[in-house]
DNA sequence: ATGGGGATGGAAAAGCTTTTCCATCACTCC
DNA sequence: GGAGTGATGGAAAAGCTTTTCCATCCCCAT
């Protein structure tokens, strides 16, 4: 593997000025000595040695991500946008698994630490919960102190730049749909307590029907977690209320499509008996049968919008930019129909 | 951030001494001592710089996975089981995109190069073809002397140990379970032309035919590339043949899931008209209706493995282990079933 | 009593790049 | 003609850890 010094012997110059070519560096390098330089590094193959300009404290392109759970196609999806975006800007990705445990993301991050990142993304749905928070914030804050930037995708509670859409608004403009196709009682599966988007879906559902006038019914909005399961039993409890709801909003794809599923198994029609809709988009809702409306999340480019950030607050070492809020829109398929006449 | 000389300063001892006592060198150290700069070192969260590390060679803990598609649920649980197993023994992985660009792939290569990762995963799967395959297999090579352990996932060209099923068996398998169920005209959606995985499908395909004297008629096979539109498009492929299938069996679930949305846009029913089998068994399978027959790949535990594999290899210096075959079997859903009369 | 050896700890180099400070040279301007 | 100036290039330090080689010191055996 060869190194600056190779480069430099073999050009006849010294390592500095070898340096100085590869960095664009404004101090003066001839241009019949910067033509040498170049042709023997293209020779040599010659790529500076990352970890050596890490230990330096220059930059190390590398990106730390934190992620929930990556086999989750959301966060499949979102991942995918950083690290192609990362990737075409020259900047790789070190993707950790947290599976939502604080004791782990709070590992990680002290190991990243070490690796001279010149960013870090969250991308795993944060706590409201105390938990190891104030730790976090601590880490953060140092980073921020270092000038290394930090976003978080999606909403959590941490004093960093936000990306993300407006789930209050998505989740309202989602209901108040339902409620103008004619439905009155629409039951609401809730995503994991604690998280932050999970109360701001749920608000955006309240505020629609406040809008309406249509009095909020706590008994109609079931307990969930965002996965298959909790829609499967959220659709079981539903079946037992009287008078049955004629839609059901989820706070998540994954809950919609186990509430569709737990409904189809004990006979009951969709979207003839009951509506459903979800909140995200993954691909497979278009494929299942009926077809599910949903609102569409920019998965992908709530990543790459991550990425971009970091290097902007990387080239302007403004820590503390503003929130960014991308665009939702509903995606209405054949799941939703107007409720079933009495 | 706390360094080693921070440490043996405080401790009163050398850096010297820090460092042996931090990597149990067999160099004696006294238990006092020892003592001393173990509370230290707890006091101050001293963790040794892994950059400085990596520079002299050393284990940098840093693990490069190189793949297709992240957001393809089938690489996502694959990356899941890969980052999972690497991060409860203490390694970090570094996961690049490559959209399948044997370009991409070389050059990310490249770069991960110099940051003296500890190992190579490629989980991408690879073309059968030329391409950059020569200049690929120096750089594994070069890798293989240097000790950096490197497996693939799937089936490659690449003279590196491969984690992977039988996927002559496993197609033949199914193959051979569909042709029990009474089908004798059963139509084949191929992988991506080029790709070793879509070749043993066929295989393990055609060695059922011959296996029950069935003749082989090439115009029962379609092309694919994995996605779900390449299905669709088989799907109508099949409807305008005559006699038509009564079975289809795909190279992987998108394009099961492909062909069993366009039979049913068309109003073919599945499974009384024509049934369908897929291959991976990707989590969606079991949610659509009807849910799809298909083979099961352990996604998750191959990834596992690959981590395994080459921390073994780390260990013992063995960089040219076997291959392994890990189990596959057939999971039998409602979207299979014996051929209609006529 | 003295030489040898085991136990313990340190000094310094290596690994690769960037950056700061310094040196040289050729001009130009007064 | 001499001094200041801009252009060009180099030497050396810094960044952090591991490893090799060396230096003590104490004790035991001869």
């Amino acid at each position: 593997m060869p190194t600056i010094i190779d480069v430099a012997k073999r050009a006849g110059v010294s390592p500095t000025t070898v340096s100085r070519v590869l960095n664009n560096d404004p101090h003066a390098v001839g241009s019949e000595t910067r033509a040498r330089v170049l042709k023997v590094v293209k020779e040599l193959d010659f790529i500076p040695n990352p970890l050596a300009k890490g230990l330096l404290g220059v930059e190390t392109h590398l990106i730390g991500v934190i992620v929930g759970d990556a086999s989750d196609p959301y966060y499949a999806n979102i991942v995918k946008g950083i690290s192609d975006t990362a990737q075409s800007q020259g900047y790789l990705t070190i993707v950790c698994n947290t599976d939502r445990d604080p004791d782990i993301e709070l590992r990680f991050l002290n190991t990243i630490l070490h690796y001279a990142a010149d960013g870090i993304v969250f991308a795993s749905g944060g706590s409201v919960l105390p938990d190891r928070h104030d730790q976090l914030q601590e880490i953060v804050d140092t980073l921020k102190k270092r000038c290394v930037p930090v976003v978080a995708l999606g909403n959590r509670n941490l004093s960093v730049p936000q990306i993300s859409i407006d789930d209050v608004q998505a989740a309202q403009d989602m209901t108040e749909y339902l409620i103008e196709l004619g439905h009155h009682s629409i039951g609401f599966i809730l995503g994991p307590a604690g998280m932050i988007t999970s109360q701001r879906r749920l608000a955006g559902y309240q505020r629609a029907l406040e809008k309406f006038h249509i009095p909020y019914n706590p008994s109609l909005v079931i307990e969930g977690d965002f996965t298959f399961e909790s829609g499967l039993q959220a659709a079981n409890q539903f079946i037992d209320r009287q008078p049955r709801v004629t839609a059901v909003f989820a706070s998540n794809d994954r809950e919609a499509l186990g509430c569709l599923f737990g409904l189809k198994q004990k006979g009951i029609s969709v979207p003839e008996q009951v509506s459903i809709a979800g909140f995200d988009d993954i691909e497979i809702l278009q494929y299942v049968s009926p077809s599910v409306t949903t609102v569409r999340v920019p998965m992908y480019e709530i990543g790459a919008m991550g990425i971009r950030q970091i290097l902007k607050a990387k080239n302007t070492k403004e820590m503390n930019s503003a929130d960014i809020k991308l665009p939702h829109n509903l995606v209405i398929r054949e799941s939703t129909i107007h409720p079933p006449r009495h």
